[in-house]
DNA sequence: AAGTCGGGGTG
DNA sequence: CACCCAGACTT
């Protein structure tokens, strides 16, 4: 047997099952694969299930408000993917009648989907004959052939896109674009994979030269910062009732029109007694404020920036201050919007 | 080509 | 802790 029969013949028996895979419904397996995009199928299965029930189809999508997507999306991280989704769905209505498009060429043009998703769409729907291309397949071509450019190169993703083209059943490429990612995620593993198990060891490069370890091998160095966060908790009473500013985040930075609360961001840690002090007294314009408590610093994690970040309860007497893109609401309410993570964690800790 | 965009699992 | 996950978009 050749590599795609062999590959072919270990899925079959070994595959996952998966909702996704009981579908042919070219917006259900759209809806999968933004979803796992740069996400493990464990942390996306249950989004997938909430997502699809609460939008079946294309049109409901594109009639629901964006700021219910992204609550949907809550948690699940990178919200661009759920912002574009979102406008893809408009795109979907607008430019192609409503209709998701058949043809690899169409569905590259939606937002959101790049050359790897529509290969997948085109392949696992349609049954077009476009090899996909993720870390799982670079990771498994990588090993077998011995690639020795760097893989996130333009040169060394050609490579293999051109290995792969010569590899892929033609008949069903749907099949094999599905088996070589399965093969990635359960046996090719980063560290240490399951070579003894393997069904394509025999044709496997790394595994003969005993460097499995070395491969693939990357160019990108990633890089770090830390950002501090002063989150200021503005809580005015009016009578008995509280309520609180809530900010919406415009800019493009992270978590981009989602909720969180005015803040005040600094490249380095700070004294809060006298810098914060006299920014806060800034941006409540002098009016009485008295600072009720300061909680302690919750540090939160993301690929590319640790933030460091802190919770300031503020009391005001003054109603209507008016604030960049915020707006007041009841505690209570906060949770009706899309709001990260780390906002998320605060809040459970201070009920 | 390099930088940016989250959160969580894994060793 | 470092690495990486069914990547795409902007600069």
């Amino acid at each position: 047997m050749n590599f795609s029969e062999l590959l072919i013949q270990w899925y079959k028996k070994n595959q996952r099952k998966l909702p996704w895979r009981n579908t042919r419904n070219p917006y259900l397996i759209w809806i999968s694969e933004i979803i796992l995009q740069q996400t493990r199928v464990n942390q996306g299965f249950e989004y997938y299930l909430r997502f699809t029930e609460r939008f079946p189809d294309v049109i409901s999508l594109a009639n629901a408000k964006e700021e219910e997507v992204l609550r949907l999306w809550q948690g699940l991280g990178y919200y661009t993917r759920a912002r574009n989704i979102y406008h893809a769905a408009q795109q979907i209505i607008h430019d192609f009648n409503g209709v998701f498009p058949a043809d690899y060429n169409d569905i590259i043009k939606l937002k959101g989907i790049g050359s790897y998703s529509a290969s997948a769409i085109a392949s696992i729907a349609f049954k077009q004959c476009y090899p996909v291309i993720d870390g799982n397949v670079l990771r498994v071509i990588s090993r077998i052939y011995g690639i020795s450019i760097p893989v996130d190169s333009a040169k060394g993703k050609n490579e293999i896109k051109a290995i792969l083209y010569e590899l892929i059943d033609k008949q069903n490429p749907d099949i094999f674009n599905q088996a070589i990612m399965e093969i990635g995620a359960l046996v090719c593993s980063p560290k240490s994979p399951q070579c003894e198990i393997c069904p394509l060891q025999a044709l496997c490069f790394a595994y003969a030269e005993k460097k499995t370890a070395d491969f693939p091998i990357k160019g990108k160095k990633i890089s770090q910062r830390s950002r501090y966060f002063y989150y200021l908790l503005i809580i005015q009473k009016q009578g008995e009732e509280k309520y609180i500013y809530l900010h919406k985040r415009t800019k493009n930075d992270i978590w981009k029109n989602m909720y969180d609360f005015p803040l005040i961001e600094t490249e380095s840690e700070i004294n809060i007694n006298e810098y914060l002090l006299s920014e806060i007294d800034a941006l409540l314009k002098s009016y009485d404020f008295v600072i009720q408590s300061v909680s302690p610093t919750f540090k939160h994690q993301l690929t590319h920036q640790t933030i460091y970040a802190r919770f300031i309860k503020i009391e005001i007497s003054l109603p209507n201050l008016i604030l960049k893109d915020c707006s007041l609401t009841i505690p209570g309410n906060i949770n009706n919007y899309p709001i990260p993570k780390l906002i998320d964690n605060y809040l459970k800790t201070d009920k």
